[in-house]
RNA sequence: GCCGAAAUAGCUCAGUCGGUAGAGCACUUCACUCGUAAUGAAGGGGUCGAGGGUUCGAGUCCCUUUUUCGGCUCCA
C-alpha cells in the first residue's frame, strides 16, 4: 500500500504500520466529508483526524442529524471506495486556499487557514480525490479504492476546536479496514470488550448498584464490599510496611478551613455545602485540608520528620451531569490518600518511595500503566520559584527512576505539579488512578512547621499521593481488567459447594460449614436442581472453585474439585479430601504482602 | 453543562396503524432424586421513569423533567 506525503513524495508499506495505518484512516475520513458534502452541500466542515482505533470529522449539519442517517453516508462512501478515486497532493497559496473555501461556505476551514499562516506555516498543502479537496497536511493512501471496508460507529456532539464556550458540532465516527475479514474480527473484538464492562459485570456478579435515587453515589453490595474491604486490607498491610500512621479526618468542616486552603477560591465549583446552626460548611472535596490540621495538633522536630498520614478519606465533588461512568467517574469516593511532611532535602527520597510503592501494587495487579507529569495550570497559586522547584523535584524523582513519562502542560492541581499514573478500561480508554502530588503552598497558608536542628522554625513541604486513586474507580479497572474473573485472593466468594441431591444435602452443608471455619469465603447451593444447571450458576458467577458433594464423596469423605479456569486444559481435578483442598487453597490464596 | 440516543416485570428484551401489557431467564410451589454449562408443570410479579397535554381512548402522539448510554469539556 503506498503513501502520499505532502511533499509529493511516495512510500510503500503496510497497513499494520501505524503510518500507514492512521493515513488509511484519514483518508477515510475525507472520503466520509466527500460523502457528507455530496449528500448535504449546505453541511460545513470541521476537522477530521485518525485516531488511535479509526477516525471522526466534525461537521455543521443545517438540520440535526442522527444515527439514522449513518447508513445513507456509509452507502456513499462504499460508493466513492468504488469509483477508486486517485488521491492527488497540490500546493496552494493562502490566497487561493480562502477563496476555494470561501466558495463553498467553509468558514471553520477558512478559520484554520488564517491560524496556520498567523502562525507562520510557510506551505499549505490540498488534498483532492475526486470533486472533492481540502486543506490537509497528510500524508494518505494514494487511491479511495483501498478502502474496502468501513463502518460508521456513533455520532457524538464535540466543541468547535474542542473549546465549551464555541459551537458544538457533530462529530462521526468511524473505522476501516483494507478487507471485509478485518472490520468483522473489529467488531467482535468490541463485542467482547463490552463483556467485560465493569458495569454490566458490577451488575451480574452484584458488586455495586447506582441508582436514580443518587446519581453518582454508588451502593456497594454484600459481593462488592467483600472485594473493597479486600483491597483495603492490603493497602493497610502495605502503608504499615512503609511507615505510614493511618487517620481519619471529619468529612465536613466549616468554610474557614477551605478558605484557608484555597479551595473556596479554586475548587468552590464542586463542593456541596450546607449549614448547621447558621455557619456554613463544606463536604471535603480532598482529604488534605484535614490531614493539615492533624500535623498541626502538636508541635513537631525535624527528627520526626518525615510523618506520612494515610487516610482512606470518602470525597464528595459535584461532578457536572453526563460526566458520570459507572464506578470510573462518580460524586462520592475513597481515596487511599496519603500526605507526607518532609523537609526540602527529603523530597527526592519520598517521591521515589512512593514511586516504587505505586509500581509494586499496579505490579501485583498485572496492569501496565503509563505516567504524565502535569505542571502549572493557569487557575493557580503560589510562586514562580516554588513551581519550578516542585516541578524540577518530581522530574528527577522520574528520572532517577528510570521512569517514562509525558508531560502535560497546565494541568496540574492549583496547589501543585503532579505525576500522575494512568490505567487503561476494556475498550483501552485511559483513567487517571495514582498521582502524586508536591505541594509548597498548603504547608504555608497552614503555617505548619517544625524546628530545625538550629532550633529555628521552618515550613514543611507536603506530598498529597494515592495508590489506588480511588477505591471505586480501581475496582472498576480490576473488574474489567481480569473480567470478572478475580484472581483467589480477590474473589468475593472463593468457593461454591455444590449438593448433587436430597440425599447429599446434609454431606454438603457440612462441608460448607469447615470450610468457613477454615477462613475461605465460600457458599452453598442446596437447591433441588441438576448438577448441571447448578454448575452452570456457579460458572456465571466466575467463581474460581466448584465443590461437588455428592453421595459417593460422602462414603470417601472427600469432594470433587472444579476449578475456573483450567491448568494443563484440565478444570475438573478429580476428588480430594476437604483438608488437602484447605491447603491447596491457602497457598494459592497466600498474603499479598511479603511484609 | 453541551450534542445525540434511550428508559416496558428482579434481569435481557418484544409490543404493528392510538383500542383490555407479552416472552425468556430469575423467584415460589409441585413432580422428578438426578454426576460436571439450563428436567418438566403450575403460580406470583407492571401506576410502561416522573409530571402535564392532545384524544371517546395513550406504553404508543406532543411538551416539560429525571436518570442512563455514546461522545465533548472536566477529572481520581
Amino acid at each position: 500500500m503506498k503513501v502520499l506525503k505532502s511533499s509529493g513524495e511516495v512510500r510503500e508499506g503496510s497497513f499494520e504500520e501505524q503510518e500507514v495505518k492512521r493515513a488509511f484512516w484519514h483518508t477515510t475520513a475525507h472520503m466520509l466529508a466527500q460523502a457528507v458534502k455530496r449528500l448535504y452541500p449546505e453541511a460545513r466542515c470541521g476537522i477530521g483526524p485518525a485516531v488511535d482505533e479509526g477516525f471522526y470529522y466534525d461537521f455543521e449539519f443545517p438540520a440535526a442529524f442522527t444515527e439514522q442517517d449513518l447508513p445513507a453516508l456509509e452507502a456513499e462512501m462504499y460508493k466513492i471506495a468504488k469509483e477508486a478515486l486517485p488521491v492527488t497532493v497540490e500546493e496552494v497559496t493562502e490566497k487561493d486556499a480562502l477563496r476555494y473555501m470561501g466558495e463553498r461556505g467553509e468558514c471553520y476551514k477558512q478559520e484554520l487557514i488564517r491560524e496556520l499562516s498567523d502562525t507562520g506555516k510557510d506551505r499549505l498543502t490540498f488534498y483532492r480525490q475526486g470533486e472533492y479537496a481540502e486543506l490537509c497536511a497528510g500524508p494518505h493512501v494514494m487511491n479511495t479504492g483501498l478502502i474496502r471496508a468501513l463502518k460508521l460507529t456513533s455520532v457524538a456532539g464535540a466543541y468547535w476546536r474542542g473549546k465549551e464556550e464555541n459551537r458544538m458540532l457533530t462529530r462521526i465516527y468511524g473505522i476501516s479496514f483494507p478487507d471485509a475479514a478485518r472490520l468483522d474480527g473489529y467488531l467482535t473484538m468490541l463485542e467482547e470488550a463490552k463483556r467485560r464492562d465493569h458495569r454490566r459485570l458490577g451488575k451480574e456478579l452484584g458488586l455495586f448498584a447506582i441508582r436514580e435515587e443518587g446519581p453518582g453515589f454508588p451502593f456497594f453490595l454484600p459481593r462488592g464490599m467483600v472485594l473493597k474491604n479486600i483491597l483495603i486490607d492490603y493497602w493497610r498491610r502495605l502503608h504499615e510496611r512503609e511507615g505510614y500512621q493511618e487517620i481519619s479526618t471529619p468529612i465536613m468542616l466549616h468554610r474557614e478551613l477551605w478558605e484557608t486552603s484555597g479551595h473556596w477560591d479554586h475548587y468552590r465549583e464542586n463542593m456541596y455545602t450546607t449549614v448547621i446552626d447558621e455557619r456554613e460548611f463544606a463536604i471535603k472535596p480532598m482529604n488534605c485540608p484535614g490531614g493539615m490540621l492533624v500535623y498541626q495538633m502538636e508541635p513537631h522536630s525535624y527528627k520526626e520528620l518525615p510523618i506520612r498520614l494515610g487516610e482512606l478519606g470518602l470525597v464528595h465533588r459535584h461532578e457536572k451531569s453526563g460526566q458520570m461512568h459507572g464506578l470510573m467517574r462518580v460524586r462520592c469516593f475513597t481515596q487511599d490518600d496519603a500526605h507526607i511532611f518532609m523537609t526540602r532535602e527529603q523530597i527526592p527520597a519520598e517521591i521515589g518511595g512512593v514511586l516504587r510503592l505505586i509500581d509494586e501494587v499496579y505490579t501485583k495487579f498485572g496492569f501496565s500503566y503509563h505516567v504524565e507529569l502535569s505542571t502549572r495550570p493557569a487557575d493557580s497559586m503560589g510562586s514562580d520559584e516554588d513551581w519550578e522547584t516542585a516541578t524540577q523535584g518530581l522530574v528527577s524523582a522520574l528520572e532517577d527512576l528510570g521512569v517514562a513519562y509525558t508531560v502535560n502542560e497546565g494541568d496540574g492541581a492549583f496547589y501543585g505539579p503532579k505525576i500522575d499514573f494512568h490505567l487503561q478500561d476494556s475498550i483501552g480508554r485511559t483513567w487517571q488512578c495514582g498521582t502524586i502530588q508536591l505541594d509548597f503552598q498548603l504547608p504555608m497558608r497552614f503555617g505548619a512547621e517544625y524546628t530545625g536542628a538550629d532550633g529555628k522554625k521552618e515550613c514543611p513541604i507536603m506530598i498529597h499521593r494515592v495508590v489506588y486513586g480511588s477505591i471505586e474507580r480501581f475496582i472498576g479497572i480490576l473488574t474489567e481488567h481480569y473480567a470478572g474473573k478475580f484472581p483467589l485472593w480477590l474473589a468475593p466468594v472463593q468457593v461454591r459447594v455444590l449438593s448433587l441431591s436430597e440425599k447429599s444435602e446434609v454431606y454438603a452443608r457440612q462441608v460448607y460449614e469447615k470450610l468457613r471455619q477454615a477462613g475461605i469465603r465460600c457458599e452453598l447451593d442446596e437447591r433441588n436442581e441438576k448438577l448441571g444447571y447448578k454448575i452452570r450458576a456457579a460458572r456465571l458467577m466466575k467463581l474460581p472453585y466448584i465443590l461437588i458433594a455428592g453421595e459417593k464423596e460422602e462414603r470417601e469423605q472427600q469432594i470433587a474439585v472444579r476449578r475456573r479456569d483450567a491448568e494443563e486444559g484440565r478444570q475438573d481435578l478429580g476428588s480430594m479430601s476437604l483438608p488437602a483442598f484447605i491447603s491447596m487453597l491457602q497457598k494459592e490464596a497466600k498474603a499479598p504482602v511479603a511484609l
